[in-house]
This record gives C-alpha cells, structure tokens and sequence, in this order.
DNA sequence: AAATATTAGTTGATATATCAATATTATACC
DNA sequence: GGTATAATATTGATATATCAACTAATATTT
C-alpha cells in the first residue's frame, strides 16, 4: 500500500500549511497584531467594496459561520464597520476604518514578499499549468 | 494590483480546502463518525508503530498540541491506546485497537477513492513535476 | 394578500490550529 | 553525582472550521 506522505494530496497540504505558517510568522515578525485570516477578509472587502459576507465566504472558500466571527473580531479591532445594508436588511455594508486600510495596506506589503520568497525558483511555465491542474481538482471536488 | 484570488498560492489554499471538504464529506456520507485528521493519525500510527507525538506532528505538519488533542478523541472514541514507553517516560506508545485497525482499513478505501476522483483527468508527468514544484515552495518557507 | 420558499447572517456545539507556559524525564557537562 | 540543558508531552488561551439549527427579511407562488 502506497504510503499516505508520497500522495500528491498530501504534499499539497503540507505545502499550504507551511506557507500559512511561514507567512503569519512574518506578519507577527514585522509588529502586526492580525491573523492572515483575518487579513485575507479585509483585503477582499477593500477589493470588492459591495461584497456580501456569503459572497466573501465563497471567495474565500470559507464557511459563512467562520466569516461572522473573523469580520466581528475586526470589528472588535477597529478594522472594519458593519452596517446593515439600506435597500436589503438581511445584508451588511461592510466598510474598512482608516485603521483598517492603512493595515491592509501595510500587511499587503509582507504579503507580497512573502508570496515572492515562497515563489522563488520555481518555474513560472509550470506555476501557469499548475494553476489550471489545480483548478481541475477544484472542479473535481465540486 | 495583483488581485488576490490570481495568485497562485492563493489557488492552493482553496485546491486544499475544497479536497479537505469532499473528503470529510464522502466519509461521513459512508456513515463513519471520524474526521480526515483523526484518520490522518490513525493512518500514520499504523504506518509508523514506534512513532513519537512529537514526529508525529512534524510528519503531519501540525503543532503538537493539535497531536495531543486529537490523539484524546481517539482515545475516547476507543480506536487508540496510549501507554508510557517503558525505555523513556517522557515518550507515549500509541496503540491501534481492534476497532482502530478496522476503521482505518474502512476509511482507507474511501480516501483512495477520494484521491482518484479528485485527481481525476490531471496529467500524471505534471503532478511529479507538481510535487517537486511544492516540495521547493515548502523548502523554500523552512 | 397570504402562504411558501429562498436568502443573509448569527449562534451553539464540537474539532482543529497555534503560541506560550509548564511538568516530567533524559542527557550532557563539570 | 549534581547541575544545566534538552526533549516529550500536556494545558490554557485564543482563533478558525464546520455543521446544524435558527431568526429575520425578501422573493415567489397561488
């Protein structure tokens, strides 16, 4: 039987935990007090100023439970406001604080690095087909 | 600005997400009541008889907390058995019971299945070219 | 218009992730 | 042999993941 850690599967998991890991240490490294998580929703909502938090679960492939309680801790941080949305009030306006995009802004920064250290030496040919393999499993997972 | 769903690292994180939820979602549906990480261990322990906790959690590439705490649902499920080695007391052995050895063996098979649908139609030469490519990125965050 | 279905978001329960601090035991050093 | 150091595992605190049940509001049907 095929041993569980030659699968590719489980090299893309591990693959994607180590980045995780190695990206929040960074970002706790520079002084910043937010998750990559966290980031993650701030950088989408500054991306799609409109978005409805089921939109941004999809987006972020995320639960939309997850979703309540990371965008209510940024809240709690001053990062972001919630409102309810005027024309339909099961929605909500989310909007980011000054605090909140000028963290956005300064994370993105790391953010960047961090994919371009992750990134180095591996062949952008191979990344281009990798991205369409992987959007094959996606699909296949759907 | 790069929007944050091209990247590529971005479309590991839902390639894994979205495996990680067909997977569990497959097992349960085979009426198991056991999650894909609880299995993970099982399987690893079952691979690796004489393994530590703690090379345990470098083999999964989880902290050896999240090891402990799961290792514990293990053990209240009945399917594992944890003693103090006799040659090291700080080490644990861990034990598959009769009921840990046959839902590994059970579950087995539906994550092999799980693997091929999932990689169903990927090209079997990109994915080894694949698994160097995330084996670099993970040096590469280490 | 009333009944029904759908959609957006929240909450409870449980599992997992991570860091930091701790207890216990083993090993290295002197 | 005793002390400092290292290794193994656990625990506390907090964040995230997921399902299921729920509330409230909107859309659809009849």
């Amino acid at each position: 039987m095929e041993k569980l850690n030659d699968t590719f599967l489980y090299t893309i998991d591990k693959c994607f935990r180590s980045y995780h890991q190695f990206a929040q240490k960074n970002v706790r490294k520079a002084g910043f007090k937010i998750t990559i998580d966290q980031w993650l929703i701030l950088k989408n909502v500054s991306e799609n100023p409109d978005i409805t938090q089921n939109d941004l679960s999809k987006l972020v492939f995320k639960d939309k439970a997850s979703i309540t309680r990371i965008i209510q801790l940024l809240i709690n941080a001053g990062y972001l406001i919630r409102e309810t949305h005027p024309g339909d009030k099961r929605r909500v306006n989310l909007t980011l604080t000054t605090s909140g995009e000028k963290i956005t802004a300064e994370v993105e920064k790391i953010a960047f690095q961090n994919r371009a250290a992750a990134l180095k030496g591996v062949n952008l040919e191979l990344m281009a087909e990798m991205k369409i393999a992987l959007q094959e499993i996606i699909n296949n997972c759907s």
